[in-house]
DNA sequence: AATGCCGGGTG
DNA sequence: CACCCGGCATT
């Protein structure tokens, strides 16, 4: 009695795309009563302000470290440093001399990677098929490659990434910059910095609002997203998978989507990588478990990764555990809490799932 | 009870 | 490989 297990002769597949990103229409969560009233966002450092943001649309952010100094963060003197830094990058990054092709960004970045690109790999037919030990690649252990969410007793570990023009400032019209609560359970993005400094400092650190002269300590509870907005073109098409045979019909609840995988499709022209954390994996494809999982190497731009120093190995410290005695109650694993394809699209809409979560397998689009 | 997903299958 | 699922830690 499986809803999915209907004679699964043919899939529903909407023109392989279920729904493209770039295209939802998330309401909720992030409303405007989130903001201060008469708080019209004070933009610390003038970032131009994106408040009151009514909805946003995820189409590829790329989440961007952390941003350990929010506020005094122009000592009056050298203050223009960043500035000019960040700056010059970003000019000799979006003008190039020639590159000025389409109105959008000059490095294509739809080109290769749709966050749901169910099943359809290899377009250039050549992931080297390096290794990979056998498994599904992957580290769950010991893992901390990601901001990974602290939890209040946490002592922030954020002091990593403090180089790296901290402030991106946003560009021209394709980038909009997002501050993103990172507390447990708690994913509320807001516009402003000065918004979620309030809102961790009083939901969640039950300190007072008053910005002056707190501890700052919330400063490390958030995040701050690039959100690339300039997909708005594509998408909208398939956002009603209005199945041809009327079979399973969608009409998936009108839940706000919690933030996919971010689809990281920036591709780093040269000068970027530089000042760019290449933290994240690049082509990222749902089914493919490939994308980061296996270690995509040439793209195009021997772009090593910056990470794996890796000069001896480090694994050996596994000697010891008496077999069958794991401490049922130690290091677990604290399964991620975002919401995954089962809970979000339903037992019925299983087709829609990422195929890992298909497979029980981690999920690969909405990772935490 | 529901989820997320590892480990272990199957064609 | 693609795909499925038992089973168990978590929530
Ligand atoms: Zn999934």
């Amino acid at each position: 009695m499986l809803p999915w297990c209907q004679p699964e002769g043919g899939r529903i597949h909407f023109g392989g795309v279920p729904w493209a990103p770039g295209s939802i229409h998330c309401s909720g969560q992030v409303g405007p009563e989130e903001l201060l009233p008469g708080q019209k966002a004070e933009d610390p450092w003038g970032l131009g302000s994106w408040d009151e943001v009514g909805d946003w649309d995820q189409s590829g952010l790329l989440q961007s470290a952390y941003i350990p100094v929010p506020k005094q963060r122009c000592p009056p003197g050298k203050a223009g440093l960043d500035e000019v830094m960040a700056a010059a990058v970003l000019t000799s990054l979006s003008t190039s001399p020639l590159i000025l092709g389409p109105p959008s960004v000059p490095f294509s970045p739809e080109s290769c990677c749709d966050p749901w690109k169910e099943s359809s790999v290899g377009p250039s037919g050549s992931y080297s098929s390096s290794n990979n030990s056998g498994d599904w690649g992957w580290d769950p252990p010991s893992d901390q490659s990601s901001p990974s969410t602290p939890s209040p007793p946490l002592p922030p570990e954020a002091a990593h990434f403090l180089f790296g023009d901290p402030t991106p400032r946003k560009r021209k019209n394709s980038v909009k910059v997002m501050f993103k609560c990172l507390w447990k359970s708690c994913g509320k993005v807001l516009s402003t910095s000065s918004g979620i400094q309030k809102h961790i400092r009083t939901v969640h650190l039950g300190r007072r609002a008053e910005p002056d002269q707190s501890d700052g300590e919330e400063d490390f509870y958030y995040t701050e997203l690039d959100i690339n907005v300039d997909s708005l073109t594509d998408g909208l098409s398939s956002l009603t998978p209005m199945s041809p045979t009327s079979s399973v019909p969608p009409a998936f609840p009108s839940l706000d989507l919690p933030v996919p995988a971010p689809s990281e499709t920036t591709a780093m022209p040269t000068i970027l990588s530089s000042v760019v954390p290449t933290t994240l994996c690049h082509v990222h494809t749902d089914h493919a478990y490939q994308g980061c999982l296996t270690p995509v190497h040439s793209v195009g731009i021997s772009d090593k990764g910056p990470q794996l120093p890796q000069p001896t190995v480090i694994r050996p410290p596994v000697p010891a555990i008496p077999s069958g005695l794991k401490p049922t109650t130690g290091i677990r694993k604290p399964r991620g809490e975002a919401k995954k394809c089962r809970k979000v699209y339903g037992m019925e809409n299983r087709d829609m799932w990422c195929t890992a979560c298909r497979w029980k397998k981690a999920c690969q689009r909405f990772l935490d």
